[in-house]
DNA sequence: TTCCTAACATGAGTAATCCTCACATTTGCA
DNA sequence: TGCAAATGTGAGGATTACTCATGTTAGGAA
């Protein structure tokens, strides 16, 4: 019936092939975006067709590809704007921790509106479910990682200052990477066992952050 | 250049079209999948153009179709020796667990084999990385962690008969999905870093699982 | 105002790929 | 030996990402 995608063997970082400069030209990119981001919302990113994207922005398949080299670009620049948003939000949250139980309030918070991210938000669920698929992606989701993952290292740093920077630095990124993996699989089951894995995860992640 | 594929909307889980009852046509399926692993190892499960798939196994694409549903059926059948594979491998390693220590042991070399496995085993490597953006698979993935967090279910249960069962089935379960997710990751950076990963997943695992 | 260049817009056409299907061949059994 | 079911074939249908030759618009210089 349809056919499967094949991602190229040589897949390219490319984000964007031509910046739009003048007004009308950032408002049609935008136009794609969202155009994009609906049918992502509908019917998962694969599923998305590039001539429908085209089609409901109210610009020629021709448009498209004049900011956008290919396919993965668009719903790499979809995934860009969530990671720097939710940076932001990281970097707030774990500014002022300077002691385990403040690490555990904020770690536990932050678990919490990630977690509810996931379940609300269908795109976001489904641009980091197909990220290990995508060179680009999973770049872009492991730079994300480790930038969150200093924001750990740092409190962690306070927290412990006598531990081996670099066992911290370790700690740090496996917990941010089995968050990311525990979110995936969370809303994967139902939401009952969801919320209990969640829960465990919390629990196994203070540990290792605080106690090593 | 080259399409991209697209995943169909309504993924089904078809494994195989018809099953081979004669000598020739299973001697053939053989020739398939070892094409397929060989393509795999080579270009990654992308990259295997169902064509090229045929070729090399001297048969016909009308023949791949008569005994696989479609190209993600070909990785499924992969998928499906792994995981059954490792299994008896990691019934037989957990069978005799009585006391914290053994477990610890066992567990260790555990995550040390299937550590080498992936690292060792492109094809491996490629199936269960691309594992989210599949349906069929992650179902597979799913299925395989269950039935490996029973088996440490059961030696919990032995270690801690007093604690709740529902508590140690998520752990388990918890941990496995875990260890699967470090394997990806620790592939995907530098071998050091790899390690160390590993190294700080064993031991955050063990401490989940022994203490709860 | 006028002109001119670069940015922008278009969509029919190209290329690549999965998968089907009508038809031919082979096997195993009555 | 004959026949039905299993198996084998590959040209072609159907989709879809992406290109490119050509036309249009914006915005500054003369």
């Amino acid at each position: 019936m349809e056919g499967s995608v094949a991602a190229k063997p040589d897949q390219e970082i490319a984000v964007a092939r031509r910046a739009p400069t003048q007004q009308r030209s950032r408002e049609r990119v935008e136009r794609m975006l969202a155009a994009a981001s609906a049918l992502i919302a509908e019917q998962g990113s694969d599923a998305m067709r590039m001539g429908e994207v085209a089609e409901r922005a109210g610009v020629s398949i021709g448009s498209l590809y004049q900011f956008f080299p290919d396919k993965r670009a668009i719903v790499w620049a979809l995934a860009e704007r969530y990671t720097a948003e939710s940076q932001a939000c990281i970097a707030s949250a774990l500014k002022d921790v300077s002691d385990a139980e403040g690490l555990k309030r904020a770690f536990s918070e932050l678990v919490d509106i990630y977690y509810g991210m996931f379940l609300a938000e269908p795109v976001m669920r489904d641009i980091w479910s197909g990220t290990q698929a995508d060179k680009a992606l999973r770049e872009l989701e492991l730079a994300d990682s480790r930038a969150n993952a200093r924001f750990l290292v740092a409190v962690l740093k306070r927290l412990r200052p006598r531990a081996d920077p670099v066992a911290l630095e370790t700690s740090a990124f496996l917990v941010w990477q089995m968050g990311e993996a525990v979110m995936r699989l969370a809303i994967s089951v139902d939401r009952e066992e969801g919320d209990r894995l969640v829960a465990a995860y919390k629990c196994m992640a203070l540990r290792q952050l605080v106690e090593g």
